[in-house]
RNA sequence: CGGGGAGUAGCGCAGCUUGGUAGCGCGCCUGCUUUGGGAGCAGGAGGUCGGGGGUUCAAGUCCCCUCUCCCCGACCA
């Protein structure tokens, strides 16, 4: 990378003198707790300290604050653009749902019965028929596809949702777990049984692999779940399982093959070219707010979160280090410099505040590369850029500076997913035996023969919080739809 | 629901054993000096001690009741 090497038209480059292990120990003023200490704690205290979202009045609940809505704008955005390519259309259906359509479903209200939030009260009467707050939303969309849909002329039917579903939680958790979270639905009918399931992993790969590795850094592994980890009412449910940084997977994506369950369910049929009557076949899919904890696990470090610019709200952060008047304007034209080039920039001229504080604050919060404006630099000419990801500070001339910051940041993704895929394969093991996953899954992926797994050595595993995150095919690539069950491979660990 | 803990300033906590003026750190406000990696000094604001009852001259502290929250065991984007 050019900005370690020695630098013609550069006057130097330093890395920063803290070293990540001068990081802020537990005595330092306001520290984070370091990530090897206790996880979890790091976990939330990036959360808080980045200003991405506070716990709500209610338990369970989030509030999610700008910092973090507009990492989730900035994914939005991403999922959103994909989601039209692959041909649906946004819609948006009630956040009330009929208690009686969750019970067509039998596997449906079985699986999503024990989180319902149940309105039984309103208008200051009981209610003859409670309704529930939409834990998803397949029974309400599907009640309308069976009104839309009579001809095979109107499928497929490929629709999306972006809204807030609830799910009662025990164990909240910002982001990865809570009562309400934000995420996006998709939902679509097909003629056929193979369209729908080639749709369901077009979104698999195009939208969500797409996303997650293109847009968010993040490597994930990709499969379909076992019978007891599948959807509640589908068929097949293929999973993106992401490593976070202390070894444990997350889920982080699922799109289902639903079959023609919900569609014999709520009569979801249309007349074939031939005129007769055929049931649908379906697929829903979703990814929610999760991806925020998603990327804070696996890119945050000992000073907070770590951002790739496409996903940052503010890629560039230009810091007046003093009050002066030069250093002002200097400040000034560069960020207008950088908006011109296309950049998310923000001024920090808060010179009220100390240039430390407001150095730390800004690295907490992720943003991917700082430029410094100072008067020492300036009298040279230069200014300093450091980039977030590896905390290395480099001089730059400046009026080469947006030209500096622009390459910086087209490296830092790589340099995110480098590291996140090196610690994925630092902590995968392929192994033979179920003693043998138990151990390696506890440290993080372990692969084995999914016949030396099988339901009973899921029960085992699953006694010691170790779960099959997914199957994938005897190549580690999806499972085709001839592949005998023992051919398949199975990726196990703790998850979240 | 079973087991374990905690409720005192915005946040984190001490004080309770042995009742006697409500404290510390961080944060916040004002002023001055500062500003190139979490600044210093001085001054200041901020409290129904979870709630109710009782004992006592006197309760954050002792007794009874109650509420809430957190952590560990069965599900999930």
């Amino acid at each position: 990378m050019r900005r370690r090497a020695p630098c013609p038209g550069r006057i130097t480059c330093a890395p920063m003198t803290s070293a990540p292990d001068a990081a802020p120990g537990p005595g330092a003023k306001g520290a984070l707790t370091a990530r090897a200490t206790d996880f979890p704690r790091w976990y939330q205290d990036v959360v808080a300290r980045a200003e991405l979202a506070d716990n709500g009045p209610v338990r369970g609940t989030m509030v999610i604050r700008p910092w973090g809505y507009g990492i989730w704008e900035r994914l939005q955005a991403a999922l959103d653009t994909r989601i039209k390519e692959a041909g649906a259309d946004n819609a948006y259906f009630p956040l009330f749902i009929p208690e009686a359509y969750l019970r067509l479903e039998a596997e449906h209200v079985e699986g999503f019965s024990p989180e319902l939030a149940v309105v039984t009260q309103a208008g200051g009467k009981e209610l003859e028929e409670p309704v529930v707050v939409r834990p998803t939303s397949e029974t309400v969309i599907n009640s309308y596809f069976a009104k839309w849909i009579q001809s095979h002329r109107d499928l497929p039917l490929l629709i999306n949702q972006w809204a807030n579903v609830v799910r009662w939680e025990l164990r909240p958790r910002l982001f990865l777990r809570t009562s309400e979270f934000l995420w996006q639905e998709g939902h679509t009918a097909h003629a056929t049984r193979t369209e729908a399931r080639d749709y369901a992993l077009k979104i698999l790969s195009d939208v969500y692999l797409s996303t997650m590795q293109g847009v968010a850094a993040v490597p994930v592994i990709t499969g379909h779940k076992t019978v007891r980890e599948r959807f509640a009412g589908a068929i097949r449910t293929w999973t993106c399982e992401g490593m976070m940084g202390d070894g444990k997977a997350l889920q982080m994506g699922t799109s289902h093959e639903l079959g023609q369950n919900f569609a014999k369910a709520f009569g979801i049929q249309f007349s074939d070219e031939l005129g007769a009557q055929q049931y649908a076949w379906q697929t829903s899919w979703g990814v929610s707010t999760r991806l925020i904890g998603a990327i804070v696990m696996a890119h945050g470090d000992d000073f907070g979160l770590r951002l790739p610019p496409a996903i940052a709200p503010v890629e560039v952060v230009v810091l007046v280090v003093r009050d002066d008047e030069g250093v002002h304007r200097a400040a000034q034209s560069l960020v207008a410099d950088l908006v011109a080039a296309g950049h998310r920039v923000r001024l920090d001229d808060r010179t009220d505040t100390g240039f430390g504080r407001r150095s730390v604050a800004w690295e907490l919060k992720g943003v991917p590369a700082r430029i410094e404006v100072g008067p020492r630099d300036l009298a040279e000419g230069n200014v300093t850029m450091v980039t977030r990801h590896d905390r290395i500070k480099t001089t730059v001339p400046l009026g080469g500076a947006v030209v500096e910051v622009t390459a910086a940041l087209g490296g830092t993704a790589a340099a995110l997913w480098a590291e996140a895929e090196a610690a994925r394969a630092a902590r995968s093991t392929a192994v033979t035996t179920v003693a043998e996953a138990l151990e390696a899954g506890a440290q993080g992926f372990a692969t084995l023969a999914w016949s030396a797994v099988g339901p009973e050595g899921e029960d085992r595993l699953a006694k010691e919080a170790i779960t099959v995150r997914c199957l994938q095919g005897p190549d580690g690539g999806l499972a085709e739809d001839g592949d005998d069950e023992d051919s398949l491979v199975a990726v196990v660990g703790r998850s979240y």
